[in-house]
DNA sequence: CTGATATTTAGAATAATTCTAATTAGTCCT
DNA sequence: AGGACTAATTAGAATTATTCTAAATATCAG
């Protein structure tokens, strides 16, 4: 699950400003971050360095290692783990959590219903107070 | 989120069955499943090489992963994971979700209040059928 | 018991990620 | 602009959890 804070996200390159959240816009962070925004689809660190290399053909897979951590320190992108595999990013700064199609692998954004704490729902410990909570799913589609 | 099935679970080694659930005991996984059940602090497959190095000194890592694949693939233990952090498993199987304190690193088994389901608060996509379901915590003891 | 099969073992291999050290780029001051 | 200071990028090496390989051992079925 995700904080939300910006509504609207910039679309291309061109239109994310120098500066986000305070983290420093470098043409590499940007390039990542404007793939990231292109196809919303989950990449993979691996993914990611293929399609910027395309735009970008001396970044090196280290930068996008550092880039990526960066825009996930300053709360701009999401990393979105399935068991073991290899980390995945995620664009969507709304609360959703995470299914996966067992058929296609693909990914699917799941949303809260209105005003649901998924939260009310467990024995949680005393005293505890959830800061980060991460809930992934998999299965399949009915009739195919 | 885990399966229940079996509802006392055996404590020491000598009493666990020759077979369970279809998987042959062999002296190695009976260890490890054992050493499971006596402390079951979600320890990872190195701690759980050291910990059944004990009481069988020829034991190799290999085979502790073999016997935990076993186990899990066998439904006897589940698989934990809390981001890129080493697999850690766990002989609970009720249905459970993982709470982990960020101070110390305690694993915390925390189970669903009567009768909810986490899927009833999500919108999950058209005709998604959920198979797997894992749900990790991270957070804090007020005061302390 | 005998042959077939499954498991264990040590060590090598794999693969995602992180680290190192050198280079380059950006910022800030004068 | 020029120079100094800092941050970011880069290539390649290192790390590390896990998996694989191939040989040895144990278990099972007949
Ligand atoms: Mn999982
Ligand atoms: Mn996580
Ligand atoms: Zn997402
Ligand atoms: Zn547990």
């Amino acid at each position: 699950m995700v904080r939300n804070d910006a509504e609207k996200l910039p679309v291309s390159a061109k239109e994310i400003p120098q500066e986000l959240r305070g983290l420093r816009m470098t043409k590499q962070r940007r390039e990542v971050y404007s793939v990231l925004l292109r196809n919303r689809d989950h990449p993979n660190a691996n993914e990611i360095f293929q399609r910027v290399q395309k735009g970008m053909p001396t970044i090196s897979l280290a930068t996008v290692y550092n880039c990526l951590d960066a825009l996930v320190e300053h709360g701009l992108i999401n990393q979105v783990n399935f068991d073991r595999e290899p980390s995945r990013f995620c664009v969507n700064l709304a609360p959703h959590v995470h299914f996966q199609d067992k058929k296609t692998g693909v990914i699917h954004d799941v949303s809260f219903k209105d005003g649901c704490q998924i939260t009310d729902l467990l024995d949680l410990p005393r005293g505890a107070e959830v800061s980060e909570l991460e809930l992934t799913i998999r299965g399949f589609f009915k009739g195919s």
